[in-house]
DNA sequence: CATGCTTGGATCGTATACGATAAGATCAAC
DNA sequence: GTTGATCTTATCGTATACGATCCAAGCATG
């Protein structure tokens, strides 16, 4: 009883929940790119686990959107079409909407004062042409509003549709000149409408146009590119 | 080489994919209803195959949103609280007004017959007060719309909500007196709204208000029963 | 040289087996 | 009779093993 304990470590975490970590944060950060073969084997050996957990986490982010799965031949890293991506994006933002305005009812002096916190690092990312870690900021401020969101049906439809976006997130997103420091600006706007206890309606529609400007200014930017 | 395929059925259905359409199945009819404690082993026993699959189903499941897994101690059919509920499929329609908007354009003249001979079975089902076929072929109706949606995403998350609402379908849904009736008579709107071409706003919105009526009639019904 | 068949290897799919965990039952002490 | 600790059992979590399937490379045949 005493030696697993031991560890010192939370020893709360499957083997499987590893795996889908493991698989994800690749997928996330780029290292899996689409169409990325995921070899059940493989990555079983690299994580020193049997093929059985490794199986279950990658079922997993297929039913998330993150892979695809082909009996008998295996799975791979979704593949996307860019102009789908850009419908999604505008319809996920319906959806990010409501959470927004459901959430802020919730949301605590600290929450906003972290909400700050991370978009003044976004600012600094600004300055120091960091897109990676902006986009992991953008994120983590989207989260301290959500994680107060009373319907987690809801935000489990954000957190899929996120999913879905993280599979392109490098190669979509980065910097459009100009966007991001609006994105960030916004932010601060968002935030002040939270704290003046704005109407539900008002910060739904603040909060999709949120995004729907993001989606405008990438279309616009891949236009000019000649895209 | 003979032998397998001997079987005359399809070859092509693995057991995890036997387990998930007899246990999601099951949640759907109200077989297992939320809260209903789902064993592995069983699960098992009852589709004659080992745990491993029906526990890749269940994962699956849970991804989904239809049911809850905890460590070491299993899976039950997902509890749900009808107000989040309400909420939930408010902003579902969101997303299915979306989803219409893009499928329209690729709507055939065929696909307009079936849905309205699946329209019509609905009106039958009002006579003989079948509840559960109508919900039903209600689901079967907007499959024949969203089949065309040209972006796998959107519809993802239109099916997402839907696996999440079935867990309640038969509680919630049914008959709300004389929305029923509305119900098919908007659904017919809908039809010659795609046969005439109509803009993608307008269907959006139309579409969106089909489900927020059912919502609205749901709630005045709840409200006049003292809930 | 082209085409179809055979064969081999890699990978998947599932059964079985066993250790780990949690929840309830039993029993002792107060 | 209540409380607490121990034990039992049902169930989960994962490793291992093996058969099934697919894909590609090589060979035979026309």
């Amino acid at each position: 009883m005493a030696s697993e304990s031991a560890k010192g470590e939370v020893v709360t975490e499957s083997k499987s929940e590893l795996a889908y970590r493991f698989v994800k944060a690749r997928i996330e950060n780029g290292s899996y790119t689409p169409g990325f073969r995921l070899v059940l084997g493989q990555i079983a050996k690299q994580l020193e686990v049997s093929v059985v957990p490794v199986r279950e986490a990658i079922r997993r982010l297929e039913a998330e959107g993150a892979v695809t799965f082909e009996r008998n031949v295996g799975a791979q890293v979704a593949m996307v079409d860019e102009r789908e991506y850009f419908y999604t994006m505008e319809t996920l933002s319906l959806v990010e909407g409501r959470a927004t305005a459901l959430s802020a009812p919730f949301v605590t002096a600290l929450d906003l004062s972290e909400a700050r916190d991370i978009n003044a690092e976004m600012r600094d990312c600004l300055d120091h042409f960091d897109p990676h870690r902006f986009t992991e900021l953008n994120r983590q401020f989207h989260a301290v509003i959500f994680e107060h969101c009373p319907n987690p049906h809801i935000l489990d439809l954000v957190h899929r549709g996120w999913n879905r976006l993280a599979v392109l997130r490098d190669s979509i997103f980065g910097f459009v000149p100009g966007r991001a420091q609006e994105s960030v600006d916004e932010h601060e706007r968002l935030l002040q409408l939270i704290e003046s206890g704005a109407e539900p309606l008002e910060l739904e529609l603040a909060a999709r146009a949120h995004r729907t400007g993001t989606l405008d200014a990438l279309l616009n930017h891949q236009a000019n590119q000649g895209r």
